[in-house]
DNA sequence: ACCTGAACACCGTTCAAGT
DNA sequence: ACCTGAACACCGTTCAAGT
């Protein structure tokens, strides 16, 4: 039986899973089908379509756990913690395959669920208390900040996701060039998903900060 | 006279300014510098050296718009307008040059620029009043929060720097699915700048709430 | 409709050998 | 110290031709 788009796309996902993006080439997808490269492209334009594919495949991953906004409650329920919680899943859903952050990152128009995603945010943030124009900023830089931070945090290397960097041998900063980072080095660097939640807590206090009063 | 590591550097910034990461190829820089491919490989390990190399240099260009942390100055001069400063500097080096960040998202190692920088923006967030670990967290989310934003910025197209946004002939949005990005769109998008302004201004906001009270 | 065969124009990297 | 020549093992993409 014929191999059909969606086989493509499974393929290159299990591509990904098994060793990362740069890994992740047309002829190795065609030989794990059994199929020659050509055939490829009678599914897909090029690989451009399929990495945006995969990118939404892994947003889509995420809806789950992103709340939806809810609209006629009235006062909408601790928006606070539905912002944070999206931005965890957002984090997890990238987290879940090697390179996810590059990749969600890597593409220009935004698939279908990547616009759920901020249609969703967005609304959270209005019903935070946020005007309009200023709400789809609150959820973009929401996006935009867990976007910039898994992504340094997968190119750190994938050690699947916890990291207590007790283990490290400690880079070794010249305290007098600097300063601030060989004092931090000194009290302990806090683990990736501490520092995470702590700038979450911060962007969302921020966002919830602004809001006008409500009615 | 032979050629110089600096040389193969500054002919691949070169090549990066003409025409983008993708066509950044050794041998497109060999070429330029009138040398066979292999020679590029005496002066350099691999092309991630390159490339680290390439993304250091342009964090070093933003570092004079980096305030410096005043250290002694007590009380500390307004602490909010210097991140906000950073933080334009920041995304302004990113923007001089295509793919820009990119460049500097995509390596693991942070080099000698990149420190400076983080410990810069921690040495503020200290001077703002927040506490050692916060403070990093702080200049941490900055960073990411930039870096996410001048890379989506930067994928849609490279337009030299503005766009108005309303010569584009609006994506239309299904206002069931997508109520509040329809909305949003329908009172006219903000433009790039307005938006990282405004987001900056939400991040710096949070910051300089958190902070403890001085003295 | 779906795929093969085969080519085109590239890549990054290595390394003996030259000067 | 610095580079050439030449190879190795790959890429993405196209397209006539087959079934």
């Amino acid at each position: 039986m014929p191999v059909r788009r969606a086989d493509v796309i499974d393929a290159a996902m299990e591509l990904l899973d098994e060793s990362g993006l740069d890994q992740l080439s047309t002829r190795r997808i065609a030989d794990r089908l059994g199929v020659r490269v050509g055939a490829i492209y009678w599914h897909l334009k090029d690989k451009d379509e399929l990495l945006a594919e995969l990118a939404d495949r892994v947003v889509g991953s995420c809806l789950a756990g992103v709340p939806v906004p809810d609209g006629r409650a009235d006062p909408p329920a601790d928006p606070a913690a539905r912002l944070t919680a999206a931005a965890h899943a957002v984090r997890n859903a990238m987290l879940a395959h090697p390179d996810g952050a590059a990749l969600v990152a890597g593409h220009a128009v935004p698939g279908p669920n990547s616009l759920v995603l901020a249609d969703r945010l967005c609304g959270i943030a209005r019903e935070a208390g946020l005007p309009l124009p200023l709400a789809a900023v609150a959820g973009d830089t929401l996006l935009s900040y867990v976007t910039g931070f898994v992504l340094q945090e997968q190119r750190r290397g994938d050690p699947p996701h916890h990291r207590p960097d007790t283990s490290v041998p400690a880079p070794e900063f010249d305290p007098d060039r600097l300063p601030h980072l060989a004092a931090l080095l000194a009290e302990g660097l806090p683990d990736d998903d501490t520092a995470f939640a702590a700038g979450i807590d911060l962007l969302v206090t921020a966002v919830t900060n602004r809001a006008r009063p409500r009615r």
